[in-house]
RNA sequence: GCUCCCGUAACUCAGUCUGGAUAGAGUGCCAGCCUUCUAAGCUGGAAGCCGCAGGUUCAAAUCCUGCCGGGAGCGCCA
């Protein structure tokens, strides 16, 4: 459509019909018209007042007009242009029909591998992971919308201090505790190793005792219990990553890059692209990336040397044409200093790594916390989530046998909505209590809407004639935001940014609102076309919610 | 000290990339709407030196510079 009235516009003026496009905009009022072309910079050019070009452009264009635009007229310096209602209603309903709707096939036949979650053995599984782990699987399924063969993969550390913290405070203090594959339980341990070192410095020197017998491998007992604890934290997972609807292809362990991570500082070293003076490191301060340290002075390894191995390990296992990695905020200048070094390596691709950060989840208060047990995990905030979802669903007395279900559908959404719906790149912050409020800008006013026109599509009874008779605001509203998903679509992909889908969604569930609250379905005159527009946003607003990895429910 | 991110209504945030018409939501507050398709909804209202100061421009929340405030990072943690 825009493409038309550009064209329209093309002939009268000097610019190209690609430029006019870039021009046009979407008026701030919906009294205004559809579309609208500012004159101002016309003005220069033609050396006329740009209120006076746009009256004269009116009366030549007003001429041409194709079929699709009904009006078009000019306040100030502004053409504003009106378009067929009807003409746009066919276009929606034919479109939304499609298969293909919403796909704009930006990344047709490329491969991309998204690491996300990373998650560290023996530690909490929490809200800060929520986003991470929400943010990758929405960018994952952004990425297979427009086309990519996505392969997901994950990293986890489950070597060094914390967790020979965490193995000498078991054994020590809950050796009678069996062992859990509970991730509240687990980072209660933590929590607890944390507290007793803080008093006692003695007790580090018993920590970094098990530290080497972990490393060396040669003691028994304490093998066994690494390998075990580690696996019960690699299950409690599985309960997280299946009730957050998301699997990886692939999980990748510090552990198995302890070797690779040495060579491949000893070779970058041999070439001199290392430097070594008590430590194996690269300087980067050149590029403004400060030292970044590969190999501790007593030749162990750091978690720098093993992403290094990492990248090569991915490149070997899944040839790609993109390697993404979404990380927090405060990892930025390492995965810059990876990227750098990549490249100085002459890695084959390292052009094409690339990192999202996210900012942290933090308390109106302040900083989250591991280490003192001061933050939110998983496990504790989706079960109180679901609780509110279920009293809520027996409030009004939705029940039912598959309440749990929705109960869990509904606190999903929730929660995923709430991470998803802000800027990844900002700072958010957790508030518990909002978190717990189902009405507004939510995942269960989202899903409410979804069920609500479930609904209605459920209860119409025969196939009625669809006419448009005379098209109401609220449906013209609903249609032109129906009409723009898939440039929302592409901006996601373009941009990295699932919160653009997700406001997107939400504004569309407004209009649908507003549609279902003033004009009637069932049983009106305009029943076949209504019913068409219900399902269209259905189809819409269902396709935008799994592109945030949130899965609907046909009744609340 | 240096680098990066942020600063918009009481609170939480859109809008900033790509400058345009009267700066928008949600929450909370006030006033209405359930004999009609689900009230987790809808309608209306109050509420803004868009951090501050300059600059560029016909036009700045948006671009540039400086400052202030908050956050994160900066050599052997991940």
């Amino acid at each position: 459509m825009k493409n038309k009235i550009a064209k329209l516009i093309a002939k009268e003026i000097k610019l190209s019909v690609v430029e006019i496009e870039n021009l046009i905009e979407i008026p701030p009022m919906f009294e205004m018209g559809d579309f609208a072309f500012p004159c101002f910079g016309l003005a220069k050019s033609l050396k006329k007042n740009p209120l006076i070009i746009a009256e004269d452009l009116v009366k030549k264009i007003r001429k041409k007009l194709p079929r699709e635009i009904s009006n078009v007229d000019f306040k100030g310096a502004y053409i504003n242009f009106f378009i067929d209602k009807k003409i746009l209603a066919e276009d929606v309903l034919a479109k939304v029909k499609k298969k293909n709707f919403g796909e704009n096939n930006l990344g047709k036949g490329k491969k991309i591998v998204i690491e996300f979650s990373q998650p560290n053995t023996h530690k909490a599984f929490h809200v800060g992971h929520i986003r991470g782990t929400s943010l990758g699987e929405s960018l994952a399924r952004i990425f297979e919308i427009e086309g990519n063969k996505v392969v997901r993969v994950n990293y986890s550390g489950d070597t060094g201090m914390h967790i020979a913290k965490w193995i000498w405070c078991y054994r020590k203090y809950h050796a009678k505790e069996k062992l859990k594959g509970d991730e509240t339980w687990i980072a209660g341990i933590y929590v607890d190793a944390v507290k007793r070192l803080e008093n006692n410095e003695n007790f580090q020197k018993e920590v970094d005792e098990i530290n080497r017998k972990i490393e060396s491998k040669k003691d028994k007992e304490i093998n066994d219990l690494w390998e075990k604890t580690r696996v019960a934290s690699i299950q409690s997972w599985d309960k997280i990553y299946s009730e957050l609807g998301v699997r990886f292809d692939k999980h990748y362990f510090e552990s198995e890059f302890d070797n690779g991570g040495k060579k491949v500082a000893e070779d970058l070293l041999k070439k001199n692209i290392a430097k070594k003076d008590d430590a194996i490191f690269m300087n980067l301060k050149k590029y403004n990336l400060g030292v970044w340290v590969l190999l501790r002075r007593d030749g162990t390894v750091l978690y720098s040397a093993k992403d290094i191995a990492l990248a090569y390990k991915k490149v070997k296992d899944f040839f790609a044409d993109r390697y993404l990695v979404v990380v927090g905020d405060e990892q930025k200048m390492h995965f810059e200093q990876l990227v750098k070094t990549l490249e100085l390596a002459k890695f084959p691709k390292s052009k094409v790594c690339a990192f999202l950060t996210f900012g942290m989840v933090r308390f109106p208060e302040g900083k989250m916390s591991s280490r003192n047990g001061q933050n939110v995990l998983y496990s504790d905030f989706s079960s109180e989530v679901f609780n509110v979802a279920k009293e809520g669903l027996e409030a009004r007395s939705c029940g039912g046998k598959d309440i749990d279900e929705r109960a869990s559908k509904i606190a999903i959404a929730a929660i995923k909505y709430s991470m998803l719906k802000q800027d990844p790149k900002r700072v958010m912050i957790f508030d518990s209590k909002k978190a717990l409020a189902f009405e507004g800008d939510t995942g269960p006013y989202l899903l409410y809407s979804y069920a609500r026109a479930s609904s209605i599509v459920r209860k119409a009874k025969s196939k009625k004639i669809v006419k448009i008779i005379d098209l109401k605001n609220p449906e013209i509203k609903l249609l032109k935001k129906i009409d723009g998903f898939e440039d929302v679509v592409a901006r996601a992909y373009e941009n990295l940014a699932p919160n653009l889908i997700a406001n997107y969604c939400f504004e569309l569930a407004q209009m649908f609102n507003e549609f279902y609250h003033s004009c009637p379905v069932l049983g009106s005159d305009e029943e076949g076309f209504r019913l068409k527009l219900v399902d269209a946003f259905r189809v819409t607003l269902g396709k935008g919610l799994s592109l945030l990895g949130i899965e609907t429910i046909e009744e609340m």
